[in-house]
DNA sequence: GTACATTGCTTGATATTTAAAGCAATTACC
DNA sequence: GGTAATTGCTTTAAATATCAAGCAATGTAC
């Protein structure tokens, strides 16, 4: 919790470019530009071997997890997407029969989702080929390296939580 | 470009999970979440201060780098998009005066896109903005940190690169 | 030169996403 | 208990995205 002091570059005078010109700048565009390619590749494998997408993926694995059930607006929140995205795709993953809702039993405002025994064996199936996919892209680094990288990210993601947003 | 041998886990059976289960899954998971929350709050900020958007930032940066302008097909790729979204960018960005477009002397087929001075001057308003928002995002990894995280980003980019869609 | 393939871009149909407005059920407060 | 705020979800409109088809300009191979 202890925001430890961490080494800052000092902000001199528009001298000469440092040697770190736009460090922050540059690994943001180059996080984006992974996160769109791995994201594009998953994809479109996952459409091509599957007729599914990253969406549909990531909130059926959602449920996976949570085997009583999810409601709406837990979804949006762990898939990082909001609400009205929520209601279309729940309403599309049903029609493909692989998930279920009904009203939740103690607030007839909220829905539950739950997957459907042909979302779980659709799920599987799809998880499987998913992580080789991931497991190969990230084959290049070390696991070390991976770790090491899987804890500074969740130090990005703690300050982020922590800031509000800017101005 | 050597390709150095790095230490792999060894495939062993499926005995008690080892300690770093599932950790490439783990990494992409956190990866793609902070990218999201990233983006989400870049676009939200971008729009609240200057009517715009991160796709727009994004064709409008490439502009700004390339003073002899980019062709439509040059844009697509460096802000990974289909063609057609493209056209249609450039189209809005047009329309408020910020690019203009012209035919390409060699090659009547090709539309070269350059930035108007309203379009560099609106850019270079948003670019402080947004690199400032970018430093903070980052702030809480040491500068070593942050070189180390893009050196290997950039591995993993190069070795997308290398491979083909799965399967 | 002429026919064929390729390239660069646009178009049109659709899919997905967001932000904001709307509605109904719940909760808080008096 | 009644009113006001809040919450949970859906709907709507607008922004963005994809894909495939289309068209014109270029390139290539005879």
């Amino acid at each position: 919790m202890t925001p430890s002091i961490r080494t800052r570059m000092p902000a001199h005078a528009p001298s000469a470019a440092s040697a770190d010109d736009h460090e922050s700048l540059r690994l943001w565009l180059r996080l984006f530009t992974c996160t769109t390619l791995i994201e594009r590749r998953l994809g479109s494998t996952l459409k091509r071997d599957f007729g599914s997408s990253l969406p549909r993926f990531d909130l059926l694995a959602q449920l996976d997890r949570a085997p009583k059930g999810l409601r709406m607006g837990e979804l949006s929140e762990r898939i990082l997407t909001t609400g009205g995205n929520v209601t279309w795709l729940v309403r599309a993953l049903e029609a493909d029969g692989y998930v279920s809702r009904r009203v939740a039993s103690d607030d007839k405002r909220a829905a539950i989702v739950k997957l459907t025994t042909a979302g779980r064996r659709h799920f599987a199936a799809m998880a499987r080929a998913h992580e080789q996919w991931i497991i190969s892209m990230f084959a290049s680094l070390t696991p070390v390296e991976r770790k090491t990288m899987h804890a500074r990210l969740g130090i990005v993601k703690e300050q982020f939580r922590h800031s509000r947003t800017p101005e």
